[in-house]
DNA sequence: GTCTATAACCGGATAGAC
DNA sequence: GTCTATCCGGTTATAGAC
């Protein structure tokens, strides 16, 4: 039975990843994080050796909230169809409940790419599945001839970008209203899995 | 007449706009920025007062060298095929050829939305004619029935997102081949305009 | 303008009492 | 486990000679 952990050690988690996701790894300071769990500076080095030990810590945790699942959900997709629609409704609705994600992967990504490709690679993200699947695909007659890692990058890129540039969506574009921000947000699954449809297959009026 | 910028300044100008890009702003360090420009630190700060002020510096220089040009490539545009084709193709190009671009500009976006945004709405990039030709052009018989907004991001994403991601893109599917990796990029500009209009465009086989 | 030396400060980490 | 007090290295910024 795995050892119930302490309540301060969570609370401490809890403010790491609060502060570390809006400043940022390099931008963020033990004290902040200290005084959002409450206590002091000394017990933050006391639960975790040091700053890095306690931002690997955070990051594996949002790491696994955001790719936990995702694994399970592309192992039910058997066309390709279904493919595009549990991939964009699964990534759409997790982003909109933890929008801050993309930037924090990605910010962490550049500062240390190598750890996030092999944190990706033991998420149990089957490449090889995904890759048979789109290739069998690739061969029916009622879908136009593309390569299927450009479907694959454009299914992603549709469905993250949104969010990471989120604040000049709502900024530029919609001139800093909220409403019609998430208003645009919510119409994004249905859009996106309809404008794939009709890129990929024939015949369509 | 502009008086021309001494040779130090630009020197400093250039090494700190390297430094910020590798390691972000706060990362950065006036040390390291001093050694790349071969000279010490007491003179950062002779040219420029602060480390904010170097930083913005850099920033609007980097940011410019993205957006001088785009709006004048937008306002070509007639149809909406034609502002598929100069959109994308220009800013793969772009991004091919700075393609630390998206990153920087997204990692200050997050230190500090307004002024990002602020500068984008000063850039030139005149969002009435953008919306006023889609929303024209969507009217056309040809044409599926779609909002307009979502397209616009549709492009960008399609053209960005490859160049933000592109370390998991090279490390994941591509197993770190950079050969393999930047023949996709090539083939980017052609796969996603004949996407778009693959699925904004009605019966096409 | 450019340098060396140093001030002033900040932030991560530790010592030691309770 | 939790606290206060403090250390110590590193970083920005400045003083002052040349």
């Amino acid at each position: 039975m795995v050892k119930k952990k302490t309540n301060t050690e969570q609370r401490i988690v809890d403010a790491a990843k609060e502060v570390f996701i809006l400043k940022g790894h390099d931008g963020a300071r033990m004290q902040e994080i200290a005084d959002t769990a409450s206590i002091n500076k000394a017990l933050l080095h006391y639960y975790f050796r040091s700053k890095d030990k306690l931002f690997e810590r955070v990051f594996h945790e949002v790491f696994s909230e955001a790719f936990s699942s995702i694994a399970e959900v592309i192992g039910r997709a058997n066309t390709i169809e279904e493919l595009i629609e549990y991939f964009v409704s699964y990534y759409v609705a997790m982003l909109k409940s933890k929008p801050y994600l993309p930037n924090f992967i990605l910010h962490e990504l550049n500062r240390n790419p190598f750890m996030v490709v092999d944190l990706i690679k033991d998420s149990g993200m089957d490449k090889s599945f995904l890759i048979q699947l789109l290739v069998k695909e690739s061969n029916r007659k009622d879908i136009r001839d593309f390569n299927p890692v450009h479907i694959m990058v454009n299914i992603l890129s549709l469905s993250i970008f949104p969010f990471v540039a989120a604040p000049i969506i709502k900024g530029f574009i919609f001139d800093g209203n909220k409403v019609e921000f998430d208003n645009f947000i919510d119409e994004r699954t249905q859009h996106i899995t309809s404008f794939i449809n009709a890129a990929i297959f024939k015949n369509q009026s």
